[in-house]
DNA sequence: TCTGGGGTCCTAGGACCC
DNA sequence: TCTGGGGTCCTAGGACCC
């Protein structure tokens, strides 16, 4: 078979970025997380390998961070020069010998190429890439986007890995079914009570077992995982966002429901200010409200006609944020944004 | 002790309509 | 006493990903 999809990921990248505008952190821990400073509230976004074998991790608070690894070097999170460097990897690998790029995030992306010698397209790309932003990438080889995603973790750090049919139950099927792409621990634990703890288990599975516990859609979708079955194709078509969110954590939490309007509101006027600037408008808002203790509500409403008036979508928030529970005290607030025209 | 911020997609169930 | 079947729209909320 000639077609074949390759998955590029970025290995480490924001701390590669920062790395690479930063030589003289070349082989140190560095954490980036927050606004830089591991005394605050604020979670881990990417660390490098060497703060890796420290215990620091994507998601990891700042505090525990700093904790398990004082040396390291903390920065804060520099979106736009993400951004920029995830511009130039994605024109690079559109200019190789891909038929189709699927962005999948700043940092991946599949790609659907026709060639007889796949390993060596992957390797191009790994040049090419180094050559025009100083970054290193693994890439995963499937005939899917599965089997390609999961090749990409045996080729860490900038490898090159290929997974087939053939060896996809002699390479994965005693693994957690956790470990596929798409199964998290909400559904992990669904397949654990119906005793489908593994892929190989998930592979033989019973398929109206699986239709009756998960519908006609999610269930034959999670059964043809077990085998490295996986119909999506790699879709180039460029992607209008749905919606737009901000968030904030609290240094200090609100204890004055006063206070918790007052914040909710600007942060909303904020948002919508910079959708109207780019000629979107609002038609459905999220509030969502994290009270301590660590409990998180979202509550929506859709709005009348869509609008991009920052006032008129704060009152809806208002009005929202009404309907729940004054409880308190107040960890985070958050707004999301639904566009109109969809 | 501490638990970010940015997203997408799916499903259940109620309201309402014909 | 019995009360279908199909459809859409809406909200809540689960689940997953980077």
């Amino acid at each position: 078979v000639a077609d074949w999809v390759l998955h590029v990921d970025l290995d480490q990248f924001i701390a590669a970025v920062e790395v690479l505008r930063r030589p003289q952190l070349r082989g140190k821990p560095v954490v980036v997380g927050g606004d830089g400073d591991p005394t605050k509230r604020g979670v881990v976004s990417t660390a490098s390998y060497e703060a890796r074998e420290r215990g620091v991790r994507s998601g990891v608070p700042l505090k525990v961070a700093v904790r398990r690894c004082p040396e390291a070097v903390f920065l804060p999170v520099d979106q736009a020069a993400y951004q920029a460097a995830s511009a130039v990897v994605m024109a690079t690998l559109r200019d190789t010998a891909a038929s189709r790029v699927e962005v999948a995030g700043w940092d991946e992306a599949f790609l659907a190429v026709d060639t007889e010698d796949p390993a060596a397209v992957a390797h191009d790309i790994q040049r090419r890439v180094l050559l025009a932003t100083g970054l290193h990438c693994t890439v995963g080889i499937g005939h899917n986007k599965l089997q390609a995603k999961m090749a990409t973790g045996f080729g860490k750090p900038a490898g090159v890995y290929r997974i087939t049919s053939d060896d996809w139950l002699p390479l994965l099927g005693h693994q957690p079914a956790q470990s596929l792409w798409g199964i998290g621990p909400g559904l992990a634990k669904r397949l654990a009570a119906l005793d489908i703890a593994t892929v190989a288990d998930l592979a033989t599975a019973n398929p109206s077992t699986m239709v009756e516990a998960f519908g006609p859609n999610i269930g034959p979708w999670l059964a043809g995982m077990g085998r490295g079955r996986y119909d999506s194709p790699v879709d180039d078509t460029p992607r209008e966002p749905v919606s737009r969110s901000r968030e904030t954590t609290f240094q200090l939490d609100l204890a004055e429901w006063v206070d918790v309007r007052e914040e909710l509101a600007t942060l909303t006027r904020t948002l919508v200010s910079q959708i109207a600037a780019e000629g979107r408008s609002v038609s459905r808002v999220y509030v969502k409200v994290r009270f301590v203790p660590f409990t998180t509500v979202i509550r929506s409403r859709k709005l009348a006609a869509p609008t991009t008036d920052p006032e008129a979508v704060a009152d809806v928030a208002l009005a929202v944020l009404e309907r729940m529970e004054k409880r308190r005290p107040v960890r985070l607030l958050g707004i999301r944004t639904e566009f109109a025209g969809r």
